[in-house]
DNA sequence: TCATTAATTTGGC
DNA sequence: GCCAAATTAATGA
């Protein structure tokens, strides 16, 4: 957890139970709240002319765009839910007064910012190559870098093949070679058509 | 469960 | 790389 469910509660938070594909904001919202998952996930995308941009997963424990707390900006990207689950908001003025009295939780939340946006640096260098394995290779990096588990294969990509090409900005088919390729080579395993990692 | 829709895969150009 | 067609999986009534 990135900061006590207590803590988040005494002020203000409250819990809330979502299904696959439930809205949590949209994008173009004012950002009221602050919500971190308890359980389950949920996707940060946008959406352009019925192409699905996914720009980051989030798993038990995180937070989702934390930072558009701090800052007097619409959200850029919708939240949807991947999985059921449960998540627990707080109002974002009482999460900016949590921060200032709390130092621990501050640290926790400026650390986890920080990371994501390394690897988010990281994943657009990797997506500007003109080699669609190092394209993809950056996407796997990037979503296990989210997720707990490190240990090699582990790790299922919670994404289609559609979704990868339209990370990378590759062809479906060109994914669907190219991930092929690259399972010879031993850098994935295919498991039933799942990709993992 | 069945029907419909979406995703995946292959092959031709 | 692009497009079309066949196969398979996912979704919802």
């Amino acid at each position: 957890m990135l900061i006590n469910i207590e803590l988040l509660s005494m002020y203000g938070g409250f819990t809330e139970t979502f299904s696959p594909s439930d809205i949590i904001f949209e994008e173009g919202d004012i950002p009221e709240f602050y919500y971190q998952l308890i359980t389950g996930s949920v996707k940060l995308s946008h959406t352009e002319e019925g192409k699905e941009l996914i720009q980051s997963i989030l798993n038990k424990g995180q937070s989702v765009c934390e930072l558009l707390c701090m800052i007097e900006k619409p959200y850029p990207v919708s939240a949807i839910a991947i999985s059921s689950g449960d998540l627990i908001k707080v109002p974002k003025a009482k999460f900016l007064k949590l921060l200032s009295e709390h130092h621990q939780p501050a640290v926790a939340v400026r650390q986890f910012a920080a990371e994501r946006l390394y690897h988010k640096f990281i994943l657009m260098q990797n997506n500007a190559s003109k080699y669609s394995h190092v394209r993809i290779e950056g996407i796997l990096k990037y979503f296990k870098s989210l997720s707990e588990d490190q240990s090699p294969y582990s790790y299922e990509l919670p994404l289609t093949r559609k979704q990868l090409a339209s990370i990378t900005g590759l062809r479906i088919e060109t994914v669907i070679r190219t991930v092929k390729k690259m399972e010879a080579e031993k850098v994935l395993k295919i498991k039933n058509r799942k990709i993992y990692f």
